[in-house]
Parts: structure tokens; sequence; C-alpha cells
DNA sequence: AACAATACCGAAACCGGTTTCGAAATGATT
DNA sequence: AATCATTTCGAAACCGGTTTCGGTATTGTT
């Protein structure tokens, strides 16, 4: 019975403890102070060795049912729970993924990002792994958190979103080798994993809504064209309006950034002009909010005189006035099948690129309607 | 020079390298491949050992500055990083702190969350230590998250955020002796270290305002009053309106739950009243929104017939009509401030408690005015 | 020039696990 | 009962660093 000399001194100042009140102790355990005993001390008090009673806990077939009873009953007993960091050293592997947050420029909406890690890290705590969220500071480039994490062997992949056409944060990962998961694609798209949300089908609904209801003049504001997706979204635009026989007006597609400020900048343009139209498809929320803003202080009136869709279905579009129509998807899904598509490269470095194409829908809530001038002059005559 | 037999067969395949484009390579650096260079490789190339080597990099004494100068040159030169998880298992720390994300039903806004993570992780880079962000499965306890992560060793302390009045996450800390810190106050606030906003004094001058304004019905829509802010953000609108003379009315003080749904459903309870407020002071900006959507609903103009106040300053209200005036305070500086009484506290666990308190600033937006109704009877006489 | 003090570095233990390898104990086979 | 195959576990290397301790080599002192 030396394992008491061995454990004892093992239990080093870690905090005082009060009366252990609110925590639920049995009566057996007494000495249940969370994370104090190690592997040693449990192989010292069943006299065994380290190794034995790792494989036993690890579930090795060379354990013998009772000696696997043994330790188990023991760990659980002592409360046992293998130290994070020594596993993983030992393992080869940090089981923790990077999450670089883009700079954030006092954005209007950000509600996407917390959702986003929210369901980031549920989905990667299901497979054992953590989420390291770092920031990004605007000062030095991109890649440069990307490449500390990696270099310091943190992480063991990445989620990256927002992404540009040309990113250098994927140009990097690729020519590291370093396994990552795109929201997003990017002009090398064939050659990483990614998911996104069919944006360019999206517009393509929302436009096609909007010619339904029967408005042949239809603006856009697009976000910032190094964002791939905003490209998308614009080309579901046009498309939609050429299988509709509407003619594309240069002056209608506004460029925007993505945020209410732009897009506030993006609407007078389009509403002073001496044909204004009569919806704008906006390329987020944000921006739609601005053009709501602008619209009023124009007085448009929203939506008999001036429809307005947004894109990202943030919740709060539901309490403003009109409610906005949006196009929404589950942020929750697309956390998890990101996950999904890293952790299948993780375990398979060598598999070939896949992806995953989600679909937005359009989520009518008020802020679009027919427009007041009729002006159904020859939509049938399409072709 | 056995070195190269040594070093050679560290350069595992660690993924596949394209040519070196878009990455920046020295011409004399023809190995650089990130991270792929170990402690036992520079003090074989330089003829020294590990613990030598690492000396030197840690700025110890006992090295000679030109022995120095020559490992500092060699590390630079190949590109040592030091593995994190092997250097944190040696030093019995892991430069990590944890941020628990309360479960998200489905709230309307949540841009505090992010912002909140993006400034804690910045803050915490500047003192080396990570950032690990954790959901909370709502099946289980509060509490059970934050139990694994203290008995894997995962983090040397915690962020909350959110804390209710009598909180078993703070309880359970505190039992363990484990280092934290909380955005808020709680019942045991007297053996904690906290950053808080003064809510109180910030619905004192929100209070105050309406009053000025010439408001002398006005109504309160609170958060859960498990949550301590709650209660002093009422607190200071009781006080406000003791000191103004104006009577403590009831049927004015109306539940909420920091959510648009409660605000509405809140706001319905006072505008059918048979004497509506004049004014209403909301527990935060989403309760705020269901406020607004509730009197528009019922018919009330705002800020004509009804100011209504928020609390967060979430930027996207000013894009709303009218836009939502609130009580805002600085995010960035929460998290900075707070991430500064952590490092204390790791520092020296025995320090004596400390706690800060920030205030919110009144952000006049146009949702509130003088009410339409002059009703200003008794305001000279207050005792 | 002999001796003490100091500067500098090597050797080895350690952090807390995992995993390989081989040996001992057990069981099965003939 | 001797031999072989299995089961079961111990011993030790290993992951990649940090830190203590002690021994030379060098410098400084008289």
């Amino acid at each position: 019975m030396n394992h008491f000399i061995l454990s004892r001194n093992r239990f080093r100042s870690f905090g005082k403890k009060g009366l252990m009140n609110d925590v639920k102790a049995g009566p057996e355990e007494e000495w249940v102070k969370s994370g104090e005993v190690r592997i040693s001390d449990l192989a010292a008090e069943l006299g065994l060795t380290k190794g034995t009673v790792s494989r036993a806990l690890n579930g090795y077939e060379d354990i013998s049912k009772k000696t696997r009873k043994r330790v188990m009953e023991a760990a659980t007993k002592r409360g046992y729970v293998p130290t994070t960091q020594a596993r993983r050293l030992a393992m080869g592997l940090t089981e923790t993924i990077g999450l670089v947050l883009p700079p954030m420029p006092s954005q209007p909406v950000n509600t996407f990002v917390s959702e986003f890690i929210n369901s980031v890290s549920a989905a990667l705590h299901l497979h054992g792994y953590d989420l390291l969220v770092h920031s990004a500071n605007s000062e030095e480039s991109e890649v440069e958190p990307y490449r500390r994490l990696v270099q310091s062997r943190k992480v063991d992949g990445f989620i990256i979103f927002r992404t540009n056409e040309k990113d250098p944060r994927v140009n990097y990962l690729l020519n590291e080798g370093f396994p990552f998961v795109t929201h997003g694609r990017t002009a090398r798209m064939a050659e990483h994993d990614w998911f996104d949300i069919d944006g360019e089908k999206a517009f393509r609904d929302a436009t096609s809504h909007l010619i339904k209801l029967g408005h042949q003049r239809i603006g856009f504001v697009g976000g910032g064209k190094e964002f791939f997706s905003a490209q998308l979204r614009l080309k579901g635009f046009r498309t939609m309006l050429e299988e509709s026989c509407l003619e594309k007006v240069p002056s209608l597609e506004q460029p925007g950034d993505l945020t209410g400020q732009g897009g506030k900048i993006a609407a007078q343009n389009l509403l002073k002009q001496t044909r204004p139209p009569t919806a704008i498809l906006c390329a987020n929320d944000a921006t739609a909010l601005g053009v709501m803003k602008a619209a009023r202080e124009l007085g448009f009136n929203i939506p008999e005189e001036l429809s307005v869709i947004g894109y990202d279905g943030i919740a709060l579009g539901a309490y403003i006035d009109p409610p906005l129509t949006t196009l929404t998807f589950s942020i929750e899904e697309s956390g998890k099948e990101m996950v999904n598509l890293l952790m299948r490269r993780l375990k398979n470095p060598d598999l070939p690129v896949i992806s995953k194409l989600a679909s937005a829908i359009l989520k009518l809530r008020g802020s679009e309607g027919p427009p007041s001038s009729i002006q159904n002059k020859n939509m049938e005559n399409c072709l």
C-alpha cells in the first residue's frame, strides 16, 4: 500500500477548497478533487504499470476482463481523467480546430458569426475536438494568424469562412498541405473541401419571385466583388432576368460592401434615378437594412413603392417594419456539415476533394409585394 | 556531422507540397517547411544538447552570448517554432482560457457574443494565451462543460458571461478554486473577480432623460430575474422614479426574457392598459425591438405617442425606423478588462478579489421624445 | 603559479500520457 | 508431460519540450 506516499505528494496546492456545498459528492468519494489523480497514481494503487492502465482504459485487446474491470472501477472511483496535453503530445495530434475571425470593422450584423461558432463548436465536440478561436489583427497579413497556428502546431485543421475568390489563406494552407474546409467557394475550390450555400439559385428564386409579382425594373446591391459568393448572387440575378426576357440595365446593378452604410449609399444611387427600380435585391440583410433606411428617407413606401429582399435570414429582420423578406439557411447545418467534411479529411488526408452545396429558402415576411404601377407590358412573348 | 541522419528522418510526410508560389521564401532557406524542425534537430545541428538550446532560446543567464547568438540564428534560419503541446506539458500550464457559450435559443440579436469573443481573443493573444470556445449542450447541466474542461485540464481559467444571481458555474469554480472572471455580478461577487457595466446608473440616466422630456408614466420591461443585471437595471429605474417623486406603478413593470418575443408580449400588456405609459424602458435592444413591433401593431407612433429606449447599443439599431435610442458600452473594453483581471489572477492566485465597473452611455437616436399629451402637472414640488 | 570564483554547458530527470516489444503465465494440444 | 499457442502484462522508448544539478573550463585573485 505504498500508493499513499506516491499519491499524497501529487496533491499540490490547486486552490483553496471551501465546504463541498453545491457540489454533489457521494459519501464514499472523499478525495475526489477534480483532475488531481494521474495515471501513475492509478497504476501504483492497482499494482500495475502506466502502460497497462493506459491500455486497459483505451480498450486494448490484450488486457484481461478482470484487470480491465479493476482499472475502470478504480478510475471512476478516483475520478481519473487523462491530462489532455499529455495525451495529445503522445499521440501527435492536437484534437483542436482553428477558427480565425476576420477583422470586424463595426459590422452591423454579426449574428451569423456567433451562431456559426456555436454550431461548429458543438459539432466538433461530438468528435472529441476543441475549437480554438483566434482573432485577426488587422495590422498584419491575413495569413499570419494561420501561419502561427500551423507552425506552433496548435491545431490540426481550420474552418475558414467568408472566403474571397483569390484567398491568401487558402493559398497558404494548400501550399502547406494543411487540412481545412471553407464556408464558401474560391478560385481553387477544386483543390479543397468546401461547403457553401447555393447563392446563385437563391437569387434566381428571389428574382423570379419578384418578376412573378410583376416587377420589371429590379435593382441589385452586391457585396464586395472580392467575395466569390457575391459574384454568384449577382450571377443568379442576371440569369433569371435573362430567362425572363428582361433587359439587363447596368445602372440597376450597384456595388455594395455587405454593410448597412454601403446599402444606404447604393440605394440612394438607385432611387434617385429618373426611372428608379420597383424592387431591390440585396446581397445580405445588413445591406437591405441600409437600403430600407435610404428608401424611407427618400419617401419610398415599402413594400408599396419599393420591394426589398435581403439575404442571411437574421432573426431580427422579423422585428423591423416592414419585416424583411430574406433568403435564409440553416447555420447549424452549415457548421455540422463543415465539421463532417473536415473530420473526414483529417482521418484520411488523401481522399479526393469533396464539397457540399446547401440551398437557401426564400422567407417571405412582408418587405416585398407587387409594384404599384402596373407595368406588365409584355411578359408572355418571351422567345 | 551526424545531424543529417538525425534530422532527415524527422521530415515525415506532412502533406504534399506544391510549388512554393505565393509563399515568400528567401533564396537561402530551402527546407523551410513549417513546423518540421524540432529542438533536438537544432541541438544536433549545433552540437549542443536540447537543454542548452532551450535555455538559450528562453533567455537564461547561464548561456554565453556567442552561443545564444548561434542558437537564435539557427532557430530563425531553420524556422524553428517550439511545439506548443510539449512546452505546455512541461511547464504544467495550458495557456488557454475557456469560454462556454450559453445555449442560444434563437436569440434575435447575438451580435454581442461575436464581438465579445473577438475582443477577448485579441486581448488574450497579447498575453500568449489562446481562447477555447465551447458550446453548451442544453440537455446537460450548466456546469458540466466547465467540469469537463477543468478535469481534462484543457484550460487555466474561464471567462464567464451572462451571469445569474445564483450561478451554478460560479459556485462550482469557486469550490474548485479554479480561476475565472465574470462579466456581470453574482450573489457571490465578493468572492470572485468580476467586470460589469453599471446598469443601475445607466437606467437611472435613461429614466432621468425620459422624465426631463416630460414623461410621467414610464413602463419598464425587464429581463429574466435570474439575471443579476436585470435586477440592477430595474433598481436604477425605480431609484430615479423615486428621486423624481413619481409614484411607482406596479402594473408598469413588466417581466421580460431579453428576447424580441418577450418584449412584444410585455408591450402588449403595457399598451392595452387604460392608461398606457408614454415611454417604455427595455432591458435590452432585442426586447426593445419587440416592444416597437407591438406598438406598431397597436397603432402607437414612435416616438410621438410612445418613446422606447433599449440597452446594448447594437449597431443595427441605427437602421430601423425610427432608429433605436439605446444604452451602449464598449464591448472591446469589456473583453480587454476581463482578460486583464484574469491574467492578474493567474499570475497570483492569492491576490484579493478585484472588480471593475464600466459605465454605459445613452445614445440618442430618435426613438424617444417628449410625450404628446403634456401631463407635467407637478414636477417641481418634489420634497 | 596555485587557488577560488565564476561562466558555461552537458546529463538527466521530468511533465503525463501512448505504444511497441518481449517475456512470463496460462491454456490447449498431442 | 512436453510442446506450442495464447493470453496478459511489464519494461522501456517515445512525444518535444523545460528545468535542476553538477562538472569543466575559464577567469580573477593573491
